[in-house]
RNA sequence: GGGCUUGUAGCUCAGCGGUAGAGCAGCGGCCUUUUAAGCCGUUGGUCGUGGGUUCAAAUCCCACCGAGCCCA
């Protein structure tokens, strides 16, 4: 059947060229103004030229109407054969709907009040040769249009032509990478880029994708972090430096992983985690102010966000323009446990005190799954996931991370078994992820070592050895600070995203099987 | 991984044991101010795939493949 359609389509661009009138033929077409820019600055009888596509079409024998949409709005056309002469009205019969029309005419009110251009000339664009699911609209409703979600992802040109949210989400999340950029670009800071192919994929907890380079008969990685090559560049004294890039990791997918994803990440000479605290507050302001235009950004909740049941329209305001509070790790979970600090000597000994005392996660009643930990560390990270990340609604910063979970940061000087390092939690949510860099060669050789231990343990996530990045140690590093911010995080939490697919053009989709099912024509040749 | 829901024409959906329907889109016709345009006519589906039960299955059962939501 879709053949059908095909065929009949090819028929009316046949006779658009009979006419003398190929759409594809014409390569330009004066935009006098866009559909937005006609209705809001309207003025009867002014000459316009306009393009767009075509979203309804209601020709009759000489006269009709139809509506062309631009991206942004929506505007009427009129036409009528005694305005716009035979050929040009059987043009204008020959459009279907999501063909691209220029046109060329004058304002005009109609009778029924709708601000409209009546048109003195119509040339085609381009023809659709398949159906394309517009749905209809009047009025503000929306009738009719694709929902399912599978479909809207695959195509998603589809998405963005009939769904204005998907639209408005993925246009911010594209807003957003461009402030960030500003902001580090503002600050002195040198965008750089770094290998995606890598021997060893390191700077992260994570595994990543193999891949081999025929040229050199070797296997290699695609990166899962910018790190240690932006600390190359730190040794190489370029002291402000950030990269915006994809990394992958060879992970499932869900409502917030995507296999690849974006991540900004910025070093910076000589300063300490203060500074690098109000780089990420500066970070949000900037795109709060550019992106949505105030330091108060309002942002809606969806079920799920918070652990009770929330209203799905309840909307929360988060300001950027303050400071952000700052709360100590090893205090916090202190307070939402009840354990104390002696409890948490080592691993046997607060997975004792958990059970002692009987501590259950406070969002489902249940006791907490310790058996999977291997280490203090790993436990106090669980334990900071249950009980502490659900409080931290509004913008927080929690500092001093373990050190076994953390192999990259600097030892803090007060207490060997935690390191200086933040996350940036909102709405429950880790946003970022900063340390004092580890800039003593020995160190990192030793941390390195014990992520080797740990991947003989049978953690397949572990860190490995770089020697490269050591001998740039060696060869001196000044100190300095780093962050890390998952830029579709970052887009998911302001624009109100609930999937992280919603801000990710072109989703990774498992493939179809081949059978049956609803396969529009289009190809899918990659 | 578990639970619930779901997969019917290009799109949105109805039908839920008797052999496939509506609206829109499409096609043909009428209409020179319509607007989810209208009127008349009309094309289009092996009802996700594979098995089973039954005289009979889109409809009941099982498995598989997708999708959505929730839980872990």
């Amino acid at each position: 059947m879709s053949d059908d359609i095909r065929t009949i389509r090819l028929q009316k661009l046949a006779r658009m060229r009979e006419l003398g009138r190929d759409p594809y033929a014409v390569e330009k077409w004066k935009r006098t103004d866009t559909a937005h820019g006609l209705l809001e600055n309207f003025e009867e009888g002014r000459e316009v030229s306009f393009a767009g596509r075509v979203d309804s079409h209601r020709p009759s024998g000489k006269a009709g109407f139809m509506h062309l949409t631009d991206g942004e709005g929506r505007i009427q056309v009129y036409v009528r054969q005694d305005g716009v002469g035979e050929v040009d009205y059987e043009l204008f019969r020959l459009l279907d709907i999501a063909d691209h029309v220029g046109v060329e005419g004058e304002l005009f009110v109609t009778k029924s009040g709708e601000r409209s251009i009546k048109a003195t000339h119509v040339q085609p664009l381009s023809k659709t040769l398949v159906t394309v699911p517009l749905g209809k609209e009047a009025e503000g409703k929306e009738y009719d249009k694709p929902a399912d979600p599978d479909f809207l992802l695959r195509h998603r040109h589809i998405d963005l032509l009939t769904n204005r949210d998907s639209r408005k989400k993925l246009i911010a999340r594209a807003k957003i990478t461009s402030a960030v950029r500003r902001y580090f670009d503002s600050l002195g800071y040198l965008e750089v880029e770094t290998p995606l192919l890598q021997l060893e994929a390191g700077g992260a907890a994570a595994r990543p994708f193999h891949t081999h380079y025929n040229a050199y008969d070797i296997d290699v990685k695609l990166r899962i972090s910018l790190e240690l090559y932006l600390k190359r560049i730190i040794c190489g004294e370029i002291d402000k430096v950030y990269e915006i890039g994809r990394v992958f990791r060879n992970e499932g997918v869900s409502n917030r992983h995507n296999p690849e994803f974006s991540l900004l990440e910025f070093y910076e000479s000589y300063v300490n985690l203060d500074t690098m605290m109000e780089r990420v507050e500066g970070c949000f302001r900037t795109v709060a102010t550019e992106v949505f235009g105030s330091t108060e950004v309002e942002v809606a909740l969806s079920p799920g966000d918070i652990e009770d049941e929330v209203d799905p329209q309840e909307v929360v305001k988060l300001d950027f323009s303050k400071p952000w509070r700052r709360v100590n790790l090893m205090e916090e979970i202190e307070r939402h446990t009840g354990l104390a600090a002696a409890d948490f000597v080592d691993l046997e000994t607060a997975k004792a005190a958990l059970r002692e005392r009987q501590v259950t996660n406070p969002a489902n009643g249940k006791r907490i799954l310790l058996d999977n930990e291997r280490n203090l560390g790993g436990l106090i990270e669980k334990l900071l996931e249950v009980f502490v990340e659900p409080t931290l609604q509004n913008p927080t910063f929690v500092v001093g991370y373990p050190i076994e979970t953390s192999p990259l940061a600097k030892k803090d000087p007060n207490n060997p078994r935690m390191t200086r390092r933040f996350e940036g939690y909102i709405l429950g949510k880790e946003v970022c992820n900063a340390f004092s860099e580890i800039n003593d060669p020995v160190d990192q050789r030793e941390r390195f070592e014990q992520q080797l231990g740990e991947k003989a343990k049978g953690d397949d996530e572990a860190h490995p050895m770089d020697e490269e990045f050591i001998y740039a140690l060696e060869c001196g590093m000044p100190p300095a600070g780093g962050c890390g911010i998952g830029i579709d995080r970052m887009a998911m939490m302001l624009a109100g995203a609930r999937n992280i697919r919603e801000v990710l053009l072109f989703p990774f989709m498992k493939p179809r099987p081949a059978a049956g099912a609803v396969q529009p024509v289009a190809t899918l040749s990659e």
